[in-house]
DNA sequence: GTAGTTCGATTGTCCGGACATACGGATTGA
DNA sequence: TCAATCCGTATGTCCGGACAATCGAACTAC
């Protein structure tokens, strides 16, 4: 019954990652039935060859994740499941494209325009500074799922838009070397307007979501800024939290 | 320039935690700025009398809320704030209550009903069982903002009206004992019924941003069920999100 | 029979050290 | 002048141990 867990010294992946993962596998598969304890951090550390800090980062590590559950006197217990994605700063691109959607993406616009002072304040620029922008339709399945805005800050990227169509947003800055961090968004709703309606193929008023984001690195700066719509008939935000203790 | 950190070995708080809070204090009131480093934790460690373990784990859990970054060979420095609420599992009441707005909650019905098919697939039940229903109108200002519907297993809590119309839901659960975990929930849109539309004041047909969420314990029971629609100018969801690397 | 106590089990916290790894700047070489 | 290399520095990983705090169950006393 016990799970046959072993590392491997020689590899380059840390020890505690490599037990992390096989017991991730092992949850996901089955073989650690939720509710089940994990038994003791000591023991599974000596049959290992591991030290506990070891194990108990392993452990940790999907503790965070909220896969397993802590309790000092008891034991370490696997969670009953229903944890699938903690809800990561991801594109919709991603998004679609891990639903099994093959996204298409039409390139509306692309150019150099000063910042409004809304956008100028989202990314912490002077009103009236350069940035991009770029509208988007995002279709699944040949309908029309989202228009999306994005102005990005000068210099940071060259946006080329047949890149923008093959692929996400966050796919490109991230190949460019910039290390996103996190996100301010807000989710809101309203009623189209009838440029909005047109390009999404509802009627003028239909109830549409909205969802804009600002993006900052990890030295804080911004760099990007979205005004999004959805169609809700076509798209829902879907997401698990964690409470984090 | 360099703090005055220190930690009391006597207090029963972990010497981790102590740090944390001081550096986290020091974010925030602004002894440590957006960009600065942090200097190196051995000397670090060596000046607070702490080892370097120690002085890890309370970096680690700054890095985790997202405000501290760590870079080898360079450093740990503080992130350029924007960092507010990393998106925690939170009720509406708490959430208006800090905004500064003092919520009201009228109860419009709370009584136990079989569960459609719906409701028992998101609890886990039999379909036909029998579950607490609740539907609240909240109010901001005496004004309509929400209508929330929620179901809750048998013999979980006793609900009590006048008390959720005292103080949120999630708060009576904390309080009775549960520890909430995590939640699943979907967010979306869609134009108001003729019966939700009178409820909270809006049109018929107008836009609502609606929100369904299932919460678990941390046996991964599922503990609760709602079922909510927003007035879209009143109220929209805010949060920020961290990019788990 | 019930309430209080003791005790084993298990995680939580903390220590001091060791070596590996990656980044960035200085140095060196073409 | 520019590119490749070296090296100091700081974090990343890992070890082995120690004691404290808490939970649950068995035990005891009333």
């Amino acid at each position: 019954m016990s799970l046959d867990l072993s590392v491997d010294r020689s590899s380059p992946v840390p020890l505690y990652f490599q037990l992390a993962q096989q017991l991730e596998a092992a949850i996901e598969h089955g073989s650690l039935t939720p509710g089940s304890l994990l038994g003791n951090e000591i023991e599974l550390a000596a049959r290992l060859g591991l030290s506990r800090p070891t194990v108990r980062q392993a452990i940790q590590s999907l503790v965070d994740k909220g896969l397993l559950v802590r309790r000092r006197g008891v034991g370490t217990q696997v969670v009953h499941s229903q944890v699938k994605r903690p809800l990561e700063l991801s594109s919709l691109y991603d998004d679609l494209e891990s639903a099994g959607q093959r996204p298409a993406t039409k390139v509306l616009a692309n150019t150099v325009v000063p910042a409004s002072a809304e956008v100028a304040a989202a990314l912490g620029l002077a009103e009236g500074t350069e940035v991009h922008r770029i509208e988007r339709l995002r279709l699944a399945h040949g309908e029309p799922m989202a228009y999306l805005t994005n102005y990005l800050p000068p210099g940071l990227l060259d946006l080329d838009t047949v890149q923008l169509e093959a692929t996400g947003l966050y796919r490109l800055m991230r190949a460019a070397g910039i290390t996103l961090h996190s996100a301010r968004q807000s989710i809101g709703a309203r009623g189209a307007t009838a440029a909005e309606a047109e390009r999404l193929a509802e009627p003028e008023g239909a109830p549409l979501l909205t969802m804009q984001r600002t993006t900052y690195d990890d030295t804080g700066r911004a760099v990007e800024f979205g005004d999004h719509i959805y169609r809700p008939t076509r798209y829902s935000f879907e997401f698990q939290l964690l409470v984090r203790s």
